[in-house]
DNA sequence: CGAGAAATTGAGCCAACTCAAAGTCAGTGG
DNA sequence: CCACTGACTTTGAGTTGGCTCAATTTCTCG
């Protein structure tokens, strides 16, 4: 069941994972139709739309086909935090099914085409699937892999350092699954929400992006973003062996 | 086997879980006797001595009776993060056991008694026993849940608000084992090592640690500290509702 | 008591923040 | 087609939180 504020017009065809996707690569076709059959149809939602609502209890499980969305945690003055980014072909949600914890808002950046499988639905694959939990306990812990990548760049990087880096493994991710080539990729979020991912001021942020186009070491074009010098950029993303 | 650079002086008595252990609270006894059958004999370590090294493949399962141990990432110009903090009663690495990830070294803080499980061991119990994995699972859940929370600390906070909202947490955390009461429970980091918690300075958290004290929510005699006013020290630690 | 480690303090600097204001852009309606 | 509007981005000026480095004091332990 879509949440109140996305615009519920159904699309027709089915959830069609992306080339990269954790939870439906490598699926022996008997086990693709049941993840299909587990799905609703696809939806489409506009900017900001929330796909899943603060502390849900029974959050649904989002696959993305178009779009990006954040989870995030909302201060109670006015600041935000994003803890994490999903990417078109991402599954956001399987690390509810598993283990418990709270259940943050989802929001899309610039609006997403998506589709949901149900909470009770998800809950009794991960009963009766070992190979779906498996996934899920796989996502989770990706997923803390994640935040311990991000405190490192919390806590260690500079703004610029942290802003490269970021860029860095959008990128990438996004390449993994088609959706960037050529060191080229369109950013789906405002300044503002890129702020709240790196812990920043937008205003801070803006001043940063300048400086490293500056540097030529991107440029950025309304939304598309060119990373262009990219081991300068990875010199300036310090981060140990084996990060980006 | 435990590590080159711990004393390995064996205790004589076993594993003896502290209240509040994730991993061995509320097993029947026919669990519990396979648990301790899988560790190790007590051992004492000696203060910084490393528990677990950094990309070990075949990292062991840790639990600690006595003193803190942390889980860090060292960068290659010698900053350091650390990602987590185990209290008397933790066990560290479970997460490693399940979902595959990076092996972050573990060293403790002015010493530990602690047992090992091996891998292998740790290994086989994940695959046969569901218990087992469980509360494998569970620990890697908790795992993401406290480095997302830690992500907020480091993205939003500042100095005091960090340092507050580590100090309740650790009480708290003590507290629930049993050793911490009346507000009261030693640290057993030095400034450098909390620094590298919250990462900021030593310098700089010092400097916080007295702003604390001058304002009477906090003080600190040698590594005894003692809340001394909660509610502000809440107050100063803004994080969202549900958090500390 | 002496030596090394940890904690503390001081002075100066730079990164990141705040607030205000202006510029850019896409969409909307006259 | 143009003017208007609201969202987003960019720039400027001034402030401050957090950092660096050096020096001193306190603690711990042999």
């Amino acid at each position: 069941m879509p949440n109140a504020d996305t615009d519920n017009r159904a699309v027709l065809f089915p959830v069609r994972p992306l080339p990269g996707s954790w939870l439906f690569d490598g699926l022996d076709p008997d086990r693709l139709k049941i993840l299909h059959e587990a799905h609703g149809p696809q939806r489409r939602a506009e900017a900001r739309a929330h796909l899943v609502r603060a502390a849900d209890p029974n959050p649904p499980v989002v696959t993305l086909s178009t779009g990006w969305a954040f989870r995030y945690v909302q201060l109670v003055d006015g600041r935000r935090q994003i803890l994490s980014v999903g990417l078109p072909g991402d599954t956001i949600g399987l690390d509810t099914l598993v283990g418990g914890g709270p259940v943050y808002p989802v929001q899309t950046g610039r609006g997403a085409v998506y589709s949901e499988m149900a909470h009770t639905v998800a809950t009794s694959l991960v009963r009766d699937a070992d190979w779906f939990r498996d996934r899920a306990v796989k996502a989770l812990a990706r997923d803390r892999a994640d935040a311990e990548r991000a405190l490192i760049r919390m806590g260690q990087c500079t703004a610029e350092a942290g802003v490269a880096s970021v860029l860095l493994e959008l990128y990438d991710r996004l390449a993994r699954c088609g959706l960037a080539a050529g060191h080229q990729f369109k950013l789906e979020l405002t300044q503002e929400q890129f702020a709240d991912l790196v812990g920043m001021t937008p205003f801070h942020l803006n001043r940063t992006l300048t400086r490293l186009r500056s540097r030529d070491l991107v440029s950025i074009a309304g939304d598309l973003v060119t990373l262009l010098n990219v081991p300068d950029l990875e010199q300036v993303a310090v981060l140990p062996p084996g990060f980006k």
